[in-house]
DNA sequence: CATCCACTGGAAGATATGGCGA
DNA sequence: TCGCCATATCTTCCAGTGGATG
């Protein structure tokens, strides 16, 4: 009795899981025009014909991954059922950052026979790698489609989309399928494929729209229904959620963020229902929290630099060019007892690379014979959560 | 119109860290 | 434990870049 934790109930949540982004629905809402294209793309699988290659395109949160699960888990079970259809194998692979090497490596690792050695990490060819996973492939048999998730992070993906699908027009394997499903959440990665491969790749186009307000206020219903208790939500707090959503990204995962964290708030301040204030203060919150993971990936010192500019910002010396950016550095990582990065350039790339991670603004300047040119940066955030993350982060630091 | 400033992106070289087999 | 290799990060070097200037 009167224990520290004796007074904490789930007086919202029903299924917390079901907000969680690892959760997987078993029916996809408001997507069936892609899943229908996807369909057809994939039904010659069933009579034992090559698969198609597909490549998806669309922003984050649209629903790329999970009508990719469902639409592979039903012609999954489907193929398992019919006599003419040969035995599918599915590999997802998360492309995030690989090398062409890599990733085939890791494919042929998730081909090997249980127990045996894994691909060595070094030593061999990318072409040894590429030959091993074909032989791997034909001795399973069978139909197998390759997933490649957030494929315009890989260097050479350009080459992989080449090689693989015309790997049995090559007589690299005989008796084994392949069809290759590209993930991207770039438009622009297209252009970065080769004339041949954009070809090739064509006709199997399936791009995700972004959800509007109606769609999202659908899937959100939906799952509030599985989640949360029945009478814990209003109707206009979905249909907040939704709104924000909508308009902020169009991303099923931030309406869905939105709702998890104004349940989460309501429930923290002891109240019985999720209001539409509620959902107000999630945005900021996971706003917030989105921030804080991006800073937290950066490495040390595009941390100091970030921090160096928030500085800036904080007492109106912005904008400021990089060597006043790499004075208030020093301080910053006097302060944080680092050492500092000594070149001028260092602090130049790391500036470069906050730019293009949405971190900073930039104004190109030039000053001709007298001045020169460079580069103006602003911080393009509120410097308290800087400051904040970096406390926070330097405080784990010491322990 | 050539010049020149202050910087740029890119590449190559240098250094640190970590995994892995021997 | 050692050397080998991969990877990430930092430094050094280099050939532009674009607009004010003489």
């Amino acid at each position: 009795m009167g224990g520290l934790f004796s007074d904490v109930t789930d007086t919202i949540f029903l299924d917390k899981e079901v907000l969680e982004e690892e959760y997987q629905p078993d029916e996809i809402l408001e997507r069936e025009e892609e899943i229908d294209e996807y369909k057809s793309a994939f039904k010659d699988v069933l009579f034992g014909r090559n698969p198609s290659n597909v490549m998806l395109y669309g922003k984050a949160g649209v629903g790329k991954t999970a009508v990719t699960r469902y639409v592979l888990d039903e012609l999954q079970t489907e193929t398992d059922q019919r006599e003419a259809a040969d035995d599918l194998y599915v590999h997802r692979h998360n492309c995030n950052g690989d090398t062409m090497f890599s990733a085939v490596r890791t494919l042929v690792n998730g081909l090997l026979p249980e127990g045996s050695a894994s691909f060595p990490k070094k030593g061999l060819s990318t072409a040894d790698a590429l030959e091993e996973f074909y032989s791997q492939l034909d001795r399973l048999g069978g139909t197998h489609l390759v997933v490649l998730d957030e494929i315009d992070h890989l260097q050479d993906a350009n080459e992989l989309l080449y090689e693989l699908p015309r790997a049995r027009a090559n007589d690299h394997i005989a008796e084994a399928r392949i069809g290759v499903i590209g993930i991207s959440n770039n438009y622009t990665f297209r252009q970065r494929l080769s004339a041949k491969v954009q070809d090739a790749l064509k006709e199997e186009e399936i791009s995700f729209s972004t959800y509007d307000a109606n769609e999202l206020r659908a899937i959100l219903h939906d799952r509030a229904e599985k989640a949360l208790s029945d009478d814990s939500y209003s109707d206009s707090a979905i249909a907040k959620a939704a709104a924000v959503a909508g308009r902020d990204t169009g991303s099923a995962r931030q309406a869905i963020d939105l709702l998890r964290k104004g349940a989460e708030i309501a429930e923290d301040n002891d109240e019985p229902m999720v209001e539409d204030d509620h959902i107000g203060l999630a945005r900021e919150a996971v706003k917030r929290g989105r921030l804080q993971d991006k800073i937290e990936d950066q490495s040390l010192h595009a941390r100091l630099v970030l921090e160096a500019v928030a500085q800036l910002d904080h007492v109106g010396e912005t904008p400021a060019r990089s060597k006043e950016i790499m004075q208030m550095y020093r301080r910053v990582a006097a302060k944080r007892a680092e050492e500092p990065l000594t070149t001028l350039k260092s602090i130049q790339n790391h500036l470069s690379d906050l730019y293009m991670l949405g971190f900073l603004l930039r104004r190109e300047e030039n000053e001709g014979r007298k001045g020169g040119s460079y580069h103006e940066y602003d911080l393009d955030m509120d410097p308290d959560v800087v400051f904040e993350v970096c406390d926070e982060l330097d405080a784990e630091d010491a322990v």
